[in-house]
DNA sequence: CTTTGTGCAAAGCGTTTGCACTATT
DNA sequence: AATAGTGCAAACGCTTTGCACAAAG
């Protein structure tokens, strides 16, 4: 699963590589700076603290592009050198990240589960029930139909989550080779 | 909130009120017998047995259509003349009803929400932000997107969710009342 | 009479919070 | 120096579970 990514001055680009299980398919969209530069813009504009926590943090989500909760972030974060920053500070910062609009985040069997919301395109899921993977896809059919009932209802719009459940084509060739008669013997 | 609701021997019906504010303006979709009697059927077929518990907890449910979490069923029932039903069972029925298709479940703002799911169609949802409230929309446009989405990915789809949110029409306007030059003196 | 269900209270699990200490501004 | 952030552990809110007793088959 390897990310491309460029920041070049001025005007920046983060591309994101086509990933090869179509997991991560889609491209990146254009963006005026770095998610570290963001968040420290947006702190600052509201007088809150740059912390060293908070910039490991940032830097650490957007190294790679992927679907993760607050459990799996201190785990990796934990492998870091330096001293381990705490789960609560890991939850606050998540929040912070999320008003920032770094960070989307949606509640999937219990936990709440985080994706990039900066430089990335809006998109959907398709959830494998099996193995738990999240195929991203995005619809700019959904998204018409989405205003489209909207609008009948006199309802004002600021976001939607689709989330198709089943199984993946992986999980279902597993299924069958399981069920093969080769294994019956 | 009314509901009208007319079981008639042999091939039955659930008719559905429009209800004024929209919340629940879809119509029933035939159904072979009622709730209980399918409950009744699932429990048998699964060797459990067919408690008064599960029995009212049952009735209960279907005697209005609208959206709840385990809480406030446990509220309503305890409103009930009787000795009351615990807490553990109230949620062990609920995940039988959910196995027996009677219900459907989803998370919303951390706490888990049910609705029938039983004579009733498949729909999703907007949800308002601001009061909570979940008004329903059918659209086969929608389950035609979704198929053709998981085609092309070679997905099994057992379900999908599709949430969109925002305000509704009655906070806008409660909005705009209190912003109105009125309320500013 | 055997076995499953119920009620209670305790445990679980992910997330949040109060507070003394540390770091940023 | 003043104030916001961090780490810790305890609290939380919802849901699940172990166990002794009750009820269904």
């Amino acid at each position: 699963m390897k990310l491309l990514r460029q920041w070049s001055g001025g005007l920046r680009f983060v591309i994101y590589s086509h990933h090869m299980a179509n997991e991560f398919a889609l491209e990146s969209i254009e963006v005026s700076s770095s998610p570290r530069e963001r968040f420290v813009e947006y702190l600052q504009s509201r007088g809150k603290r740059v912390t060293q926590q908070r910039l490991q943090i940032v830097d650490h989500i957007f190294e790679r592009h992927d679907h993760f909760d607050a459990d799996e972030l201190i785990a990796s974060l934990g492998q870091l050198d330096g001293q381990k920053i705490s789960r609560a500070t890991v939850y606050r910062t998540l929040d912070e990240m999320v008003d920032a609009g770094l960070l989307k985040a949606m509640t999937l069997t219990g936990r709440r589960v985080y994706e990039h919301d900066y430089g990335y395109p809006q998109h959907d899921h398709l959830h494998c029930k099996k193995c738990d993977k999240l195929i991203e896809f995005a619809s700019d059919e959904l998204v018409a139909l989405r205003d489209a009932v909207a609008r009948e209802n006199g309802f004002r719009v600021t976001g939607h989550r689709l989330i198709i459940t089943g199984i993946c084509a992986d999980c279902q060739k597993k299924q069958n080779r399981a069920k093969s008669p080769l294994d019956l013997i």
